[in-house]
DNA sequence: GTGAAAGCGCTAACAC
DNA sequence: GTGTTAGCGCTTTCAC
């Protein structure tokens, strides 16, 4: 492997170009207010095209006070694929004004996310999930400038999903609903939220609140859990997400039951293998990649002092309908 | 939101503690060779803890010319939710060598890997997949001091898992076997190792090579796959991954067929859902954080000087049987 | 319009 | 053992 080659430095590019390092930084940054000649500033851009000039981040940032490191972060939750969909889409989203966003996946054996925060320098930080205060409070201290409070996987945000898969089944005609909740424990608050949305819409149709029964993605676990649906006459039950319905599903197949007919299931987030089950799981969509530009937007807002304005929504919420009734 | 609070520095330490900043430095890098009395040692300790010291990364890493970051590249790939574990793993192990890793996902949208690199002013760069020459080349003048080439998701080191399935099907006599291989392009060379596995396998048992096709995880394409196998009399296959297991379960349910009866299927990977198909799948899977254990120590021998000896490979591979025959 | 000079916070020789 | 002193590479105020 080839060793680092000494790297060129501003001062590099100043010399090539036969002017000052102060030049080379205005034209680089596209200093407003600076009308620098057309002339000189193709001689900096040349030149530091010529040596492969990058300034380095850490310079950079010592010397301005912020990098331009936005660290995601999430969280220890068994997540889907999907969500890689998002983060790529962030991270182009933030890309184009100039932002490189990185990763950090919270583990049990990882660091404190204050302490990535403060070791790759991060002046934004975005959460997936709610930050506790105290979690805030740290990461400021750890150097962030701005803290995004959770939007996309929390609080009223996640509510359409649940109240659309249970207007769904609603208008199926299904008058008993139930919950199908995951067992692990990090996933709750974010299934909670999706629960207030079919509570709420159950409330609105007049409905009872929905059945709520946990299940891991054991098919003992689950067939429990469709017991206890089936003793209470419920019809239909709004799923988690995709994972659990498949579940659900399972639990069904030991019973000796059939979904629609004996039970109908809607899943969420459209994972690639629910169009694989017996009956193709019906479930809810959305674009995540939109998401991820509004959220970009977001932080944009916030970076540049305006307040944020727009709160994101789910974008192009929608059932994908695959088993009939 | 807190604004940010003032940040303590190494100057206020010191002022804390009595001493200079160079003791600060010394004491709280542990700089060996320079015995420093633990009473004075406390008194530093104390003083950054009361003061939540912090070194700012930015001004660390420019005067010492390095950083502690690691960046994980992960590539364009439809990674499943097992990733996770690895990546959690692998930040951990670096964790208690005092590295701090970011994972950057690549995107069409996204930054170029060495943009990123530079950006978050990485020492060390860990590919998924294989880095071409040029890309290597452009990850060191990009800062880079070590770029560790593929070894967990490339070239011979899959090719266990292949062998792997194909022995469990021969050892239970199947005679004619077949390959589901992804149609997504990016999975392709994974896959084609895996593959090379299972072909080895045959070979050595004296069998002919397996009938390799194609799927999607469209039930229709899957189903095409399963009618190229039955029409050429294979009874036993291996999918690349339990993604496209579950696809070749689909497509066998498209015309009636049941496995293990009319065809066996073994997966890999050993996703959650894999246990709730009908009927549950079997698969063969490994110690992935193990893995990124091994992988770990091989960044930190890289990192100081010893030649990687230890190659990792595949740890604790063993089919998970699910279904009988 | 361009350059000189003063740091940003930290590390690491080098003296004391 | 501990403090002094240079920088690391860049931004940015302030003269020219």
């Amino acid at each position: 492997m080839t060793p680092a080659a000494k790297r060129a430095t501003s001062a590099d590019v100043a010399n090539a170009a036969g002017v000052s390092r102060t030049t080379v930084s205005f034209v680089l940054n596209d200093k407003p207010g600076y009308s620098i000649p057309e002339e000189t500033r193709r001689r900096v851009l040349d030149a530091a095209v010529r040596l492969d000039y990058r300034p380095r981040a850490s310079a950079r940032s010592l010397a301005a006070g912020r990098s331009d490191i936005v660290l995601l972060a999430i969280p220890d939750l068994p997540i889907g694929a999907g969500i890689s969909r998002f983060v790529e889409e962030l991270a182009g989203a933030l890309a184009e004004h100039g932002l490189t966003m990185v990763t950090h996946l919270a583990g049990a054996r990882g660091q404190l996310l204050p302490d990535v925060c403060a070791a790759v320098d991060a002046s934004v930080v975005v959460g997936f999930d709610a930050f506790d205060e105290d979690t805030v409070q740290a990461l400021y201290r750890a150097g962030a400038d701005v803290v995004l409070p959770p939007r996309v996987a929390s609080s009223p945000a996640l509510q359409p999903i649940g109240r659309l898969q249970a207007d769904h089944l609603i208008g199926r005609g299904h008058r008993r609903l139930g919950y199908a909740m995951p067992e692990h424990s990090n996933l709750r608050s974010m299934a909670e939220d999706r629960l207030d949305g079919v509570v709420g819409a159950c409330l609105d149709a007049g409905l009872e609140r929905p059945t709520v029964l946990s299940t891991s993605l054991e098919i003992a676990r689950a067939a429990q859990a469709v017991a206890g649906w089936t003793e209470r006459s419920v019809t239909g039950v709004c799923a988690f997400n995709d994972e659990t319905a498949i579940a659900v599903l399972a639990g069904m197949r030991a019973h000796g039951l059939a979904a629609p007919g004996d039970l109908a299931v809607i899943g969420a987030d459209d994972i690639p293998t629910a169009r694989l089950t017996a009956p193709p799981l019906t479930t809810v969509c959305f674009d995540l990649p939109e998401v991820a530009r509004q959220r970009a937007e977001e932080i944009m807002a916030v970076l540049s002092g305006r307040e944020s304005s727009a709160v994101s929504t789910l974008a192009d919420l929608q059932v994908v309908q695959r088993s009939s009734t």
